[in-house]
DNA sequence: AATACGATTTTCT
DNA sequence: GAAAATCGTATTA
């Protein structure tokens, strides 16, 4: 995916994500219905979804579904392709750029100011990249609940 | 109006 | 391996 925010442009190759489900989902933000946060999860695939995490990561999440479904991916991790002296700079380190939820929200300079954007609005955009060689479907990391569901997807190359 | 709690990361021991 | 940092949101009174 590429962004381009503030003049910048970066670009990663996402690899690792996760399904969030919404009504049928207890680690969803969307499970007890529409909110304010939660709003843009409920728009039609192709919105972006962005929220605060412990007051101090951004993590990124993109819509999947029909409009009032609320299933969304939320991006864990990705390597860097384009604008890796950007992502560094807004890291403050140049190692580890984008390999959590939200080292890759602040790599690519997304907060929740940008939540509910449309994917081609021209400051967020998906690319084809390259496939992966395989995926490998694991428990998703950091909930407690519905921890059963093998909904983290990771790209094995 | 008040309070408890994260879809986490970093740093220290 | 453990703990702190930090704030918006949802829940409760």
């Amino acid at each position: 995916m590429t962004t381009m925010i503030g003049g910048e442009v970066t670009s990663l190759r996402l690899t690792e994500v996760e399904a969030y489900m919404g009504s049928d989902d207890p680690a969803s933000h969307a499970y007890r219905g529409r909110t304010r946060r939660t709003e843009p999860m409920f728009e039609a695939g192709g919105v972006v979804y962005v929220y605060l995490s412990y007051g101090v990561h951004f993590c990124v999440n993109i819509v999947t579904g029909p409009p009032g479904e609320a299933q969304a991916v939320l991006l864990r991790g990705g390597t860097p392709i384009e604008g890796v002296n950007v992502m560094e700079h807004r890291r403050g380190r140049s190692d580890h750029l984008a390999n959590g939820p939200g080292k890759l929200g602040q790599a690519l300079g997304l907060t929740t100011e940008h939540s509910g954007l449309r994917i081609g609005d021209g400051l967020i955009q998906l690319d084809r990249g390259t496939p992966p060689a395989g995926i490998d479907a694991t428990p998703r990391i950091g909930i407690s609940k519905a921890i059963d569901r093998p909904w983290r997807f990771v790209a094995s190359e």
